[in-house]
DNA sequence: CGCCCATGTTACCGATCTGTAACGTCCGGA
DNA sequence: TCCGGACGTTACAGATCGGTAACATGGGCG
């Protein structure tokens, strides 16, 4: 064996990681449940024995994978400080663009979604993970909002939220080239008429993206 | 037999609806693919012979039931024009209304958006239902908005549906306590929006839901 | 070298799924 | 009264699913 499972020296990815990346590809393109776990082993270039030693389960594995999906926000939150450092407004404009970015990929950044979706049932491992990232994000998003001056940041952080989740949940139903496309535009005007009623009209920045 | 299939004389419902009506509500609990044709005749209290012999498979059943969804819709359009007949503005803060109290039932009303998480493949007979109706629903929502002298109608239509399918997916993520409880004061807050940059405040309605 | 452990391979279990065949039953209309 | 069609019942086929057991293999490290 390697020193470390965390150091990495091999050239290609371990069993576990491969597995972990084909599990969400697969997950995506046809759905939790219509892709069996020997499918997700075969793709991965291994088999069901080993995706067994990794995860006790096919639910451990989806709850995994949602945990992964989730993983990717840390740095998309990290770069918005980094890139617009003590300027709030600007990470808000960023977050809108960035996120619609996002969700214009493939991935579309619903897995959580289709998870909540797909799984019903109430104590099901992938639903704790979902909705605490949720609440995460919803966090982040409100403190963004306060510390931009806005007077009703948690009105303004819902709508952007739920926005948001309905131009993925939009893009999937009819496709990109639906009202999801325009969420930039739609974004922005939401932000700038609650940028007017704090009376902080600011830059008056109009993006438009349709 | 009976006569007609329309009138239907008999006290019970025929052995069709009740498979419908139970299909609808065991895939609301259980997910389209966790709950099998065998469970759904029983349920109904018919068999599987039956339920094959009125759907030719479990995917003609499935787009069946979205068909029956996307029917409940119209009789709520119909309601909207004879509760506030000429006067579109009223109209459109009742849609607001309507639909957040139709999105807090069990059911959701999200069947049809379960449906294209559920199922990916691009041309299942499902799909072309829940496209079918989403452009329909956006239509009407954008005659709307223009009839209510909104400028930018096509913008309000986007945003207010956006952020109802973010409220209705967001309720089935993270449970109806969260941002989608608000949805009825965030959607108004959005039109009051467009219509002050209508130049057109009209009466100033301020219906808080949360 | 020789041990250990992650991995690969094969076979299998029991359950469940969609869909079909064959046959019995019952009731409404002619 | 008799016939036809809708409905119920049982059994089954064929496939796939999640999950496990037993064993072979191969490479890193002492």
């Amino acid at each position: 064996m390697m020193g470390n499972d965390e150091l990495v020296s091999c050239c290609v990815k371990r069993p576990r990681e491969r597995i972990i990346e084909m599990a969400q590809l697969l997950f995506r393109k046809h759905g939790i449940r219509g892709v069996g776990v020997d499918a997700i082993a075969e793709e991965a270039g291994t088999n069901k024995m080993t995706l067994y030693r990794h995860f006790g389960s096919k639910d451990e594995l989806i709850a995994e994978c949602l945990r992964e999906t989730a993983r990717t926000a840390d740095p998309f939150w990290r770069d918005l400080e980094q890139n617009f450092p003590g300027d709030p407004l600007a990470q808000l404009h960023e977050w809108v663009r960035a996120v619609a970015s996002y969700a214009s990929m493939e991935a579309g950044g619903c897995d959580l979604v289709t998870a909540a979706f797909e799984l019903p049932e109430p104590d099901h491992p992938a639903r704790q993970v979902v909705e605490a990232f949720k609440h995460e994000q919803r966090q982040k998003l409100v403190g963004l909002c306060r510390k931009a001056g806005i007077e009703e940041a948690e009105k303004l952080a819902d709508t952007l939220g739920l926005l948001l989740e309905g131009a993925r949940v939009n893009r999937r139903s009819v496709g990109p080239d639906g009202p999801s496309a325009r969420f930039v535009a739609l974004a922005e005007a939401v932000i700038a008429s609650f940028s007017a009623a704090s009376g902080k009209v600011g830059e008056e920045r109009q993006v438009e993206g349709a």
